[in-house]
This record gives structure tokens, C-alpha cells and sequence, in this order.
DNA sequence: TTATATGAGAACATAATGAGAACTTTCAAG
DNA sequence: CTTGAAAGTTCTCATTATGTTCTCATATAA
């Protein structure tokens, strides 16, 4: 682990694995190496891999595919976080948040967490239209006032608001739409899926 | 527990009984997970499978059909992508989205990108609420139709649907929220500061 | 010239994968 | 409780993909 200086090609090198840890949370083949670089030899590939071995930039488990592994923290992180430039009202310029300038959107991307896409219009008063994509967590519990994806008779999947009623032995599961009733169930008849932690839309 | 790397196609397989877990509610049996990264050998499924064990994510229940259990949160999944499980709607199972199991939010993060925070409720009836937060890309220009970051008079900021009328004369600013107007200005008063692209909310 | 960096690609070792037979166990129907 | 189909398990035998080690060739700077 000599630490020596690098050519530009094993920098490149370096570079792409980097990258591309960044991006797809493994490494790369050297396969992939060559055509990242340019190149069109495995072999030339393991050369510069073999260097930043030597170099003491990573080290390389011996014949294991994808076997290349840094020895410094990665500064490709992936970005998970936004400028957030401040609040915007009507009739005002763009007002900054104090002490706040990113949003951070680490939490949705939680290994519990997955995303479901919306249909239809029955959450339509919460502000999720239809075709919204919400983030939901994993979870078997739920509050009053969580929106939660339920089963039902172990059968039918719906995105609503959750409340127990007389104690527990009923949930109501309640639409955010003006023009639909609230559903009222045996508990046993209910099975929470997960809750709803965020949504997004794009356009 | 050994936590040892995975290969490409072991990853692949704890994917896929993790999405498999998330639909179903029940684990897959061997045959569906051969099927479902396309093989044909439940041998091999349950060398996978074995192989999941050994390196900690997964337990198996010995002989039990469908006697898998998850341990852990698949590690390997990149941060800048969630599980798109499919669509949910009121009355029916999970509908798994044929073709596309990932959200990508990396447009989001766009360099030219910035988040706000929104306040008021000129834009509810376009599912953006008080408090939301939108993803906006700088542009100066927009088209028709587009919801965009107004600059009026270089002194108030305000999110509005974007309308030209008359030919490019005049401007017109429409608020999605059926007790406001919609407000004209000429179109020298009206600086487009950027482009809604995305929008979300946590919860 | 000599040393260094680079690229192509052949040749080989072995890691990873795929098929499928043979056997055992589970599970549900009767 | 019995029984047969379905599911899980354990093998062996190939084949392919990947990593590794070479040699040969070109270019450039000291």
C-alpha cells in the first residue's frame, strides 16, 4: 500500500469504479471497466485494476467476479439531497428558510420503504390524485390518522385513512373524497401492509 | 450469518422474493422463483436459495413449502430507486405494473433542479398543497399549460399554471383552486424563473 | 536507445450458472 | 390415517462468463 501517484488512465480508472459503485451499489466486472474507459481488453483492465492494488486504492478478492473493493470512502455518494431554496407564497418573493437549505430525501429511499403507483380518486381531498406515485413503509401497525394500505379479507388492497372505533374491535377505513363513505370493519378482517410516508408526482 | 457478497444472480433472486413477498403477502416457492428470473431448474433456485442463507438475508424453513423468510432489507438496492410494487386501487390486490419495477428519482436531482416549499392553497385543486414541497427546473421560458415560477414586477414569486393569450401580449397566471381568479399582466411584467417537474410530500 | 504507458487479444483457471434426475418431505383430499 | 401429488433437497454433469497471466505491438518522453 504504497499510496504512489497515478497515471491519468488508472485515475480514469479509479474514477469509473467509483461511479459506477455509486450508481449500482456493486462493482464492476472488468468487462464493464474496459468499455467504461474506452478499451476494448480485459486484460488491459486488469492491468490498471492490478495498479490501484498496488497503489493501495483498492483491493481485489482474488478470482471472485465483481471482486473489487475500494479502501477509501467513496465521494460519489449518491445525491439524495435537493437546494431547497425556501417558501413561495402568492404575492411574496421567495422566502428563505433559516437554517435549512437542503431536503433531504434519504428517508424514502429506507430499505422498508416502497413505492406504489395510485388509481383512482378516492384520496383525491389528501392531495393524491390519481397516477401519484406515495411511499409507504412496511409496517403491520397503524395509528388513528394514518394513511395506510390495508387488506382486506386478505383479498382486496386499498389505499385510506385508518381509525379504530368501540376499542378496537372495528376499523374504519375512510376515503378523502367528499363524495365516498367511510367503511367500517371487523378488525380481524383488516390486515395492515405498511403506511403512508410520503408522495410524489411527476410531470 | 456470514454476510458474504453476493453474486448478480443471487441479488436478483433476493429481489425478487422480497417483490414476491410484497405482492403476495406469502413467500415464493421454488418453481416461481426459477420462473421468475427466468430459468427452469427448481435445483438451481434452491442453490440460490441456499446460498441466501449462508450469507445471512434469508432463512429457510427445511422442507416447509414456502418456507422462506427474509431477514433483512436487500442492501443492494440503489438509493436514487424504490420498488415500484404497482398500482393499488380501491377493491382490487396489488396490480404488479408489467415492465417496470423501479421509481427512478434521479431526475429529480437534476443539477439545474431546486426544491420549494409551497404555501397557500392557490394550487390545491392540482393536488398541491399547503406545505408540499416542489421540484423545480430552471428555465426562463414555459410553455402553455405548464406550472411555473413567476417572477411578477421583479419583486413577488408566486406558483401558478402558465397561460400566454393574445399572441404573447399578455400573461395569464391561473390559480388551481376554484375560489381565485386568474390574474393577467402584460408579458413584460412576468419573468418565468422555472418549470414544475416534480412534486412530493412527507407525511 | 531505454524506460514507461498504453492497447489488443490469446490462452488458461476457476467462478458462476443451468438442466435435470433421483430422492425426501410436506400437505391436503379422501 | 392413508395416500398421491406437489414442493423441497441433493446430486452430477455440462457450459458459459469472468478473472488472470501472457506476449506482441505502438507511442512518447527522457
Amino acid at each position: 500500500m504504497v499510496t504512489r501517484t497515478l497515471t491519468d488512465n488508472q485515475r480514469k480508472v479509479l474514477d469509473f469504479i467509483e461511479r459506477y459503485i455509486a450508481i449500482h451499489t456493486v462493482p464492476p466486472k472488468l468487462q464493464e471497466i474496459a468499455e467504461g474507459i474506452g478499451i476494448s481488453s480485459r486484460g488491459v483492465a486488469h492491468r490498471y485494476v492490478q495498479a490501484l492494488t498496488d497503489a493501495g486504492y483498492v483491493e481485489n478478492a482474488g478470482g471472485k467476479h465483481r471482486g473489487i473493493r475500494l479502501l477509501r470512502p467513496n465521494p460519489y455518494r449518491p445525491e439524495s439531497t435537493l437546494p431547497l431554496l425556501g417558501r413561495i407564497a402568492a404575492g411574496k418573493p421567495i422566502e428563505a428558510i433559516p437554517g435549512r437549505d437542503e431536503i433531504d430525501l434519504t428517508e424514502f429511499f429506507g430499505s422498508n420503504n416502497f413505492a406504489i403507483q395510485v388509481k383512482g380518486d378516492s384520496m383525491i381531498d389528501a392531495g393524491i390524485l390519481d397516477g401519484d406515485t406515495v411511499i409507504i413503509e412496511f409496517r403491520e401497525t397503524a395509528n388513528d390518522g394514518d394513511i395506510v394500505v390495508a387488506l382486506i379479507d386478505e383479498s382486496e388492497t386499498t389505499l385510506k385513512r385508518f381509525k379504530r372505533s368501540q376499542r378496537g374491535k372495528y376499523i374504519k377505513l375512510i376515503p378523502e373524497n367528499a363524495e365516498m363513505e367511510p367503511m367500517v370493519y371487523e378488525a380481524h378482517r383488516i390486515r395492515i401492509q405498511g403506511v403512508l410516508i410520503g408522495q410524489l408526482r411527476k410531470y
